[in-house]
DNA sequence: ATAACATCTGAAGATATCTTCAGGTGTTAT
DNA sequence: ATAACACCTGAAGATATCTTCAGATGTTAT
Protein backbone atom coordinates (compact mmCIF):
# COMPACT_ATOMS: atom_id res chain seq x y z
CA UNK A 1 0.00 0.00 0.00
CA UNK A 2 1.62 3.05 -1.14
CA UNK A 3 0.41 6.50 0.76
CA UNK A 4 0.21 9.08 -1.03
CA UNK A 5 2.41 12.07 0.18
CA UNK A 6 1.15 15.80 -0.26
CA UNK A 7 4.31 17.03 -2.11
CA UNK A 8 4.38 20.47 -0.71
CA UNK A 9 1.78 21.50 1.75
CA UNK A 10 0.87 25.28 2.20
CA UNK A 11 3.49 27.15 4.61
CA UNK A 12 2.06 27.63 7.92
CA UNK A 13 1.54 31.05 9.31
CA UNK A 14 4.68 30.92 11.25
CA UNK A 15 7.33 29.49 8.86
CA UNK A 16 5.81 31.81 6.25
CA UNK A 17 6.28 34.76 8.17
CA UNK A 18 10.06 34.28 8.84
CA UNK A 19 10.24 33.22 5.04
CA UNK A 20 8.95 36.74 4.62
CA UNK A 21 11.04 38.42 6.97
CA UNK A 22 13.74 36.66 5.09
CA UNK A 23 13.17 38.40 2.21
CA UNK A 24 11.89 41.07 3.43
CA UNK A 25 16.28 41.93 4.21
CA UNK A 26 16.39 41.94 0.96
CA UNK A 27 13.82 44.01 -0.50
CA UNK A 28 15.12 47.60 0.33
CA UNK A 29 17.34 49.63 -2.31
CA UNK A 30 20.11 50.69 -0.50
CA UNK A 31 20.61 47.39 1.75
CA UNK A 32 20.60 45.28 -1.63
CA UNK A 33 23.48 47.64 -2.37
CA UNK A 34 24.75 47.07 1.01
CA UNK A 35 24.89 43.64 0.54
CA UNK A 36 26.54 43.46 -2.96
CA UNK A 37 29.22 45.97 -1.62
CA UNK A 38 29.31 42.86 1.54
CA UNK A 39 29.74 40.12 -1.30
CA UNK A 40 33.47 39.65 -1.05
CA UNK A 41 34.95 41.44 1.42
CA UNK A 42 34.03 43.06 4.84
CA UNK A 43 33.63 47.25 5.06
CA UNK A 44 32.80 49.58 8.24
CA UNK A 45 30.05 51.82 8.07
CA UNK A 46 31.71 55.10 6.97
CA UNK A 47 32.71 53.65 3.67
CA UNK A 48 29.39 51.63 3.18
CA UNK A 49 27.45 54.78 3.83
CA UNK A 50 29.78 56.48 1.18
CA UNK A 51 29.50 53.37 -1.39
CA UNK A 52 25.58 53.48 -1.21
CA UNK A 53 25.34 57.12 -0.89
CA UNK A 54 23.41 57.63 2.23
CA UNK A 55 24.05 58.58 5.34
CA UNK A 56 25.95 56.65 8.70
CA UNK A 57 23.04 56.71 10.45
CA UNK A 58 20.83 55.02 7.68
CA UNK A 59 23.81 52.07 7.53
CA UNK A 60 23.83 51.64 10.80
CA UNK A 61 19.88 50.92 11.37
CA UNK A 62 19.97 48.43 8.50
CA UNK A 63 22.63 46.80 9.77
CA UNK A 64 21.26 46.29 13.10
CA UNK A 65 17.90 44.49 11.11
CA UNK A 66 20.65 42.28 9.03
CA UNK A 67 22.50 41.51 12.21
CA UNK A 68 19.38 40.90 13.92
CA UNK A 69 18.17 38.49 11.47
CA UNK A 70 21.75 36.83 11.55
CA UNK A 71 22.52 38.11 7.75
CA UNK A 72 25.25 39.88 8.28
CA UNK A 73 28.22 39.23 11.43
CA UNK A 74 29.99 42.67 12.78
CA UNK A 75 33.70 42.95 14.91
CA UNK A 76 34.65 46.18 16.26
CA UNK A 77 38.32 47.33 15.11
CA UNK A 78 39.27 49.68 17.25
CA UNK A 79 37.33 52.73 16.93
CA UNK A 80 35.92 51.05 13.71
CA UNK A 81 32.84 48.41 13.38
CA UNK A 82 33.14 46.03 9.97
CA UNK A 83 30.65 43.79 8.85
CA UNK A 84 30.82 40.99 6.78
CA UNK A 85 27.91 38.50 5.38
CA UNK A 86 27.25 35.79 7.77
CA UNK A 87 27.51 32.73 5.57
CA UNK A 88 27.80 31.16 2.04
CA UNK A 89 24.34 30.60 1.99
CA UNK A 90 23.03 34.01 2.11
CA UNK A 91 25.19 35.08 -0.46
CA UNK A 92 24.03 32.20 -2.81
CA UNK A 93 20.33 33.46 -2.23
CA UNK A 94 21.32 37.17 -2.68
CA UNK A 95 23.21 36.68 -5.35
CA UNK A 96 20.61 34.08 -7.25
CA UNK A 97 17.81 37.26 -6.80
CA UNK A 98 20.92 39.18 -8.61
CA UNK A 99 21.19 36.78 -11.61
CA UNK A 100 17.51 37.10 -11.61
CA UNK A 101 17.13 40.47 -12.44
CA UNK A 102 20.37 40.47 -14.83
CA UNK A 103 20.28 37.42 -16.96
CA UNK A 104 16.44 36.72 -16.01
CA UNK B 1 50.37 43.48 -17.64
CA UNK B 2 47.41 42.05 -15.17
CA UNK B 3 44.55 44.13 -14.86
CA UNK B 4 43.13 43.88 -11.46
CA UNK B 5 39.46 43.48 -11.93
CA UNK B 6 36.87 44.88 -9.26
CA UNK B 7 35.74 41.13 -8.66
CA UNK B 8 32.25 42.16 -7.92
CA UNK B 9 31.68 46.21 -7.72
CA UNK B 10 28.50 47.73 -5.54
CA UNK B 11 25.41 47.14 -7.75
CA UNK B 12 24.09 50.50 -9.33
CA UNK B 13 20.83 52.34 -7.83
CA UNK B 14 18.97 50.90 -10.92
CA UNK B 15 19.56 46.97 -10.57
CA UNK B 16 19.51 47.30 -6.79
CA UNK B 17 15.94 48.38 -7.35
CA UNK B 18 15.20 45.86 -9.49
CA UNK B 19 16.25 43.19 -7.25
CA UNK B 20 14.61 44.80 -4.04
CA UNK B 21 11.02 44.81 -6.29
CA UNK B 22 11.94 41.23 -6.96
CA UNK B 23 13.01 40.22 -3.02
CA UNK B 24 9.52 42.37 -2.01
CA UNK B 25 7.26 40.02 -3.82
CA UNK B 26 8.85 37.57 -1.97
CA UNK B 27 8.49 39.78 1.87
CA UNK B 28 4.43 39.50 2.71
CA UNK B 29 3.19 36.30 4.82
CA UNK B 30 0.40 35.93 2.46
CA UNK B 31 2.46 35.97 -0.57
CA UNK B 32 4.33 33.58 0.97
CA UNK B 33 1.39 31.35 1.41
CA UNK B 34 0.32 31.81 -1.54
CA UNK B 35 3.80 30.65 -3.35
CA UNK B 36 3.99 27.98 -1.26
CA UNK B 37 0.25 26.57 -2.31
CA UNK B 38 1.45 26.55 -5.88
CA UNK B 39 4.64 25.17 -6.09
CA UNK B 40 3.67 22.07 -7.44
CA UNK B 41 0.66 22.76 -9.23
CA UNK B 42 -1.91 25.78 -10.21
CA UNK B 43 -4.75 27.15 -8.28
CA UNK B 44 -7.64 29.45 -8.87
CA UNK B 45 -8.32 32.59 -6.62
CA UNK B 46 -11.26 30.90 -4.08
CA UNK B 47 -8.61 27.83 -3.59
CA UNK B 48 -5.95 30.48 -2.80
CA UNK B 49 -8.47 32.26 -0.58
CA UNK B 50 -9.36 29.41 1.30
CA UNK B 51 -6.06 27.95 1.52
CA UNK B 52 -4.98 30.85 2.81
CA UNK B 53 -7.43 32.27 4.54
CA UNK B 54 -7.58 35.38 3.49
CA UNK B 55 -10.42 37.00 1.12
CA UNK B 56 -10.67 36.33 -2.93
CA UNK B 57 -10.16 40.17 -3.01
CA UNK B 58 -6.85 40.18 -1.19
CA UNK B 59 -5.66 37.34 -2.75
CA UNK B 60 -6.31 39.29 -6.74
CA UNK B 61 -4.55 41.79 -5.15
CA UNK B 62 -1.69 40.22 -4.44
CA UNK B 63 -1.77 37.90 -7.77
CA UNK B 64 -1.46 40.78 -10.30
CA UNK B 65 1.58 42.12 -7.99
CA UNK B 66 3.39 38.93 -8.32
CA UNK B 67 1.64 39.23 -12.43
CA UNK B 68 3.52 42.02 -13.02
CA UNK B 69 6.86 40.72 -12.06
CA UNK B 70 6.52 37.72 -14.35
CA UNK B 71 6.70 35.49 -11.19
CA UNK B 72 3.14 34.02 -12.03
CA UNK B 73 1.38 32.99 -14.98
CA UNK B 74 -2.65 33.45 -15.16
CA UNK B 75 -4.43 31.62 -17.43
CA UNK B 76 -8.70 31.52 -17.14
CA UNK B 77 -10.67 28.52 -17.51
CA UNK B 78 -14.12 29.07 -17.55
CA UNK B 79 -15.32 31.70 -14.82
CA UNK B 80 -11.87 30.71 -12.89
CA UNK B 81 -8.68 32.09 -13.41
CA UNK B 82 -5.44 29.91 -12.87
CA UNK B 83 -2.61 30.97 -11.14
CA UNK B 84 0.86 29.02 -11.63
CA UNK B 85 4.78 30.22 -10.80
CA UNK B 86 6.09 31.64 -14.17
CA UNK B 87 9.19 29.19 -14.23
CA UNK B 88 12.04 26.90 -11.73
CA UNK B 89 14.31 29.78 -11.37
CA UNK B 90 11.56 31.31 -9.15
CA UNK B 91 10.54 27.99 -8.04
CA UNK B 92 14.73 27.83 -6.79
CA UNK B 93 14.83 30.89 -5.33
CA UNK B 94 11.65 30.82 -3.29
CA UNK B 95 12.17 27.23 -1.72
CA UNK B 96 16.09 28.51 -1.19
CA UNK B 97 14.74 31.16 1.42
CA UNK B 98 12.00 28.65 2.81
CA UNK B 99 14.98 26.45 3.16
CA UNK B 100 17.28 28.82 5.13
CA UNK B 101 14.29 29.36 7.15
CA UNK B 102 13.57 25.80 7.91
CA UNK B 103 16.98 24.59 8.00
CA UNK B 104 19.39 27.15 8.37
C1' DA C 1 -31.85 39.34 -20.90
C1' DT C 2 -31.19 37.94 -16.31
C1' DA C 3 -29.13 35.61 -12.61
C1' DA C 4 -25.33 33.50 -10.37
C1' DC C 5 -20.62 32.89 -9.85
C1' DA C 6 -15.60 34.14 -10.07
C1' DT C 7 -12.49 37.62 -10.34
C1' DC C 8 -10.87 42.32 -10.60
C1' DT C 9 -10.46 47.17 -9.30
C1' DG C 10 -9.90 51.80 -6.89
C1' DA C 11 -10.37 54.12 -2.64
C1' DA C 12 -9.61 54.34 2.21
C1' DG C 13 -7.85 53.31 6.75
C1' DA C 14 -4.56 50.93 9.65
C1' DT C 15 0.05 49.60 9.89
C1' DA C 16 4.87 49.24 8.61
C1' DT C 17 9.04 51.11 6.65
C1' DC C 18 12.85 54.29 5.64
C1' DT C 19 15.47 58.33 6.33
C1' DT C 20 16.78 62.26 8.96
C1' DC C 21 17.76 64.60 13.13
C1' DA C 22 19.65 65.26 17.60
C1' DG C 23 21.98 63.39 20.89
C1' DG C 24 24.09 59.16 23.18
C1' DT C 25 27.91 55.43 23.65
C1' DG C 26 32.48 53.45 22.81
C1' DT C 27 37.38 54.02 21.46
C1' DT C 28 41.74 56.37 20.88
C1' DA C 29 45.07 60.05 21.41
C1' DT C 30 46.72 64.08 23.88
C1' DA D 1 39.96 64.71 31.45
C1' DT D 2 39.08 66.33 27.03
C1' DA D 3 38.64 66.16 22.26
C1' DA D 4 37.93 63.81 18.04
C1' DC D 5 36.23 60.14 15.57
C1' DA D 6 33.13 56.12 14.50
C1' DC D 7 29.04 54.24 15.40
C1' DC D 8 24.48 53.61 17.60
C1' DT D 9 19.84 54.91 19.08
C1' DG D 10 14.94 56.68 19.62
C1' DA D 11 11.66 59.81 17.87
C1' DA D 12 9.34 61.90 14.08
C1' DG D 13 7.72 62.76 9.47
C1' DA D 14 7.13 61.22 4.75
C1' DT D 15 6.09 57.29 2.12
C1' DA D 16 4.76 52.63 1.09
C1' DT D 17 2.14 48.48 2.01
C1' DC D 18 -1.77 45.45 3.05
C1' DT D 19 -6.49 44.46 3.79
C1' DT D 20 -11.23 45.55 3.47
C1' DC D 21 -15.15 47.46 1.28
C1' DA D 22 -18.22 48.52 -2.42
C1' DG D 23 -18.93 48.04 -6.74
C1' DA D 24 -17.34 46.83 -11.65
C1' DT D 25 -16.20 43.24 -15.27
C1' DG D 26 -16.19 38.72 -17.38
C1' DT D 27 -18.30 34.02 -17.93
C1' DT D 28 -21.86 30.56 -17.97
C1' DA D 29 -26.53 28.79 -17.60
C1' DT D 30 -31.43 29.57 -17.97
Amino acid sequence: MILQENPSPILNEHTAAHVAELFRAFSDTSRVRILSALLNTELNVSTLAESVGISESAVSHHMRGLRQLHLVQAHREGKEVYYRVEDEHIIALFQQGVQHVQYG
